[in-house]
DNA sequence: CTGAAAGCGCTTACAG
DNA sequence: CTGAAAGCGCTTACAG
């Protein structure tokens, strides 16, 4: 049973019969040492279970080893959850087979300057790993300007720095050609805010597939994601086309499930009704009827922020735009 | 616009024209700076933006000011991703309150010891919260016999530390008698592997209920969670009780949406079939029949975990065990 | 190759 | 109240 008390440098040092400095370029694999001397140090620092203290280590070489991700404070709302839990795994596991911590910082989205300043300044990260949402143009300036590393997982229209995103709008064009060629040809698109940079490229892809097929029905309505808002939007798209055959979802999540029961308090016939969905959620898998969704690649993304910053972090240049493609399930 | 360059105390010390110490006092509330003196000093600190260097304070003070939180390295994994994003929201929340960062600790089931050891070695937090079922006897023994405080989210056979859990075995009674007072009289129950303590808690609940109704039928099947092992348990279980009315999941998620199908596949008429579920999942809301479900209070959960952890770090005694109820939802 | 010294940016006794 | 000094546990020039 190895104990868990901890030694400092100073007092491995002196059973090796050497300087600190010594055990320190022994254990950073750096040069100035006699390989005998390096092999014997490490066997002792191995057997007394030596670990560098994190804080002195930071101090004096100004990296901390750690790199921090931004997660919305809201993360635990609705089912975006799913969505954080898995850019937090993917990031996580690119910081730890580099031996790196990782830091959660926890963000408002309307006072987001005070908390990023916050981390800049005392130096707690090497670098940041920033969801493009929860930026504005003001907090990007300032971080721009300081020489913190940093990426962002999605675009933002002030931001031309190292961002990770989806096709968006080859997406939704993609979903949408999915419904004209199950034969539907009155489709409307049920979206979530317009001010939502995705919001407007999803609705692109469906007006592009529209006129691709040459179909006129473009009837689109925008919506906040509450119950509420969402049930009554579908409620105004239907009655203004009665017509409509198939929806297209421009968002997915709990969204979908609110605009699945207008349809069925409607009656409509969910099973010769064309749905096609932004986003997939496994529990579309059970659902009675037909959907076809477009799932993200979340993880990759995840990984790819990681690696990006990373390369920052080196002084490397990553690819400033990495643009992600949707995979579209049928069920 | 501020400038986004820190100083050091000894820069913001000159300007000040007083010693390092003296604004170290003045920052740290601390006695020993006439109230002036103090006011200057936070004023000129407000001016020039100045944060103390994390790594420094750390070193001064072997306190971090981070407490560290272990998640499971497949976090993502199904739909658990929901549970620990609360949990994560909710321990982030405790400690930024107290102006505390939170590091993310990825940890595989099958070697705790050394990842934790490392982080209790590197110093890099004040204290942990870790998930139960990702300890082991040695990892917690190693825990106890270092001073890292730290609390643990579930309770765990060989642990009497510090735990948070729910109180499985009366959600379970509670969700089997509601099926009872439905008046359900023949159920079943299909749980989770069975080496979990939560599982052996939830069937005790369950056998608990019927015996108090004096209801007979216990066939209980115990199961992995894969989809495949899951559908077959339940095929089994149909196959030995063929007159059951209902049913006790001791699991949600998707596992529950596994068990539904089966149950469609055997033509049962779910809106006459019993249904409870150990373990709320929005999804169900949306199911076009009526299930009974338990949801824990993860958040609260997550909150006490942390506050227990900051008892700890303050040498106060937190309560070693702090239970929570299972609310009941009928949809 | 080896080690003594200075320094990273703080805090904390200790004197004045 | 105020400040000079020592120290936290490392790393990194610098001399030998």
């Amino acid at each position: 049973m190895k104990s868990v008390m901890n030694y400092t440098i100073a007092e491995i040092s002196k059973m090796a019969n050497v300087a600190k400095s010594t055990v320190s370029k022994a254990l950073n694999g750096q040069k100035g040492v006699s390989e005998a001397k390096r092999q014997e140090i490490l066997k002792l620092v191995g057997d007394m279970n030596y670990r560098p203290n994190l804080a002195a280590r930071a101090l004096a070489k100004r990296k901390t080893e750690t790199i921090g991700l931004i997660i919305p404070a809201d993360v635990d709302y609705t089912l975006s959850g799913v969505y954080w839990s898995v850019i937090i795994a993917a990031v996580a596991d690119e910081a730890s087979k580099r031996n790196y911590n990782l830091l959660l910082i926890m963000l408002n989205a309307d006072k987001p300057l005070k908390t990023l300043e916050d981390t800049i300044l005392k130096q707690s990260v090497d670098g940041l790993v920033i969801p493009a949402e929860l930026l504005n143009a003001q907090a990007y300036t300032m971080l721009s300007s300081s020489d913190m590393p940093f990426v962002l997982q999605g675009r933002a229209s002030f931001a031309s720095h190292c961002c990770v995103d989806v096709r968006s709008e080859d997406g939704a064009f993609r979903l949408t050609k999915k419904l004209v060629e199950k034969g539907f040809s009155h489709i409307g698109c049920i979206a979530g805010p317009e001010s939502f940079l995705y919001t407007q490229e999803r609705i692109a892809g469906f007006k592009k597939a529209l006129a691709d097929s040459s179909l006129e029905n473009d009837v689109i309505v925008t919506t906040r994601y509450s119950e509420e808002a969402t049930k009554e939007s579908v409620r105004r798209l239907l009655d203004e086309k009665p017509n409509l055959d198939a929806l297209f979802l421009a968002a997915g999540g709990e969204f979908a499930f609110y605009v699945f029961e207008v349809l069925q308090e409607r009656g409509v016939d969910m099973s010769h009704f064309g749905i096609a969905v932004f986003d997939e959620y496994r529990p579309f898998h059970f659902l009675p009827f037909p959907v076809i969704a477009g799932r993200q690649p979340i993880r990759q993304m995840g990984s790819q922020d990681a690696r990006n910053l990373f390369q920052l972090i080196e002084k490397e240049t990553p690819p400033s735009l990495s643009l992600f493609d949707i995979e579209i399930l049928e069920s």
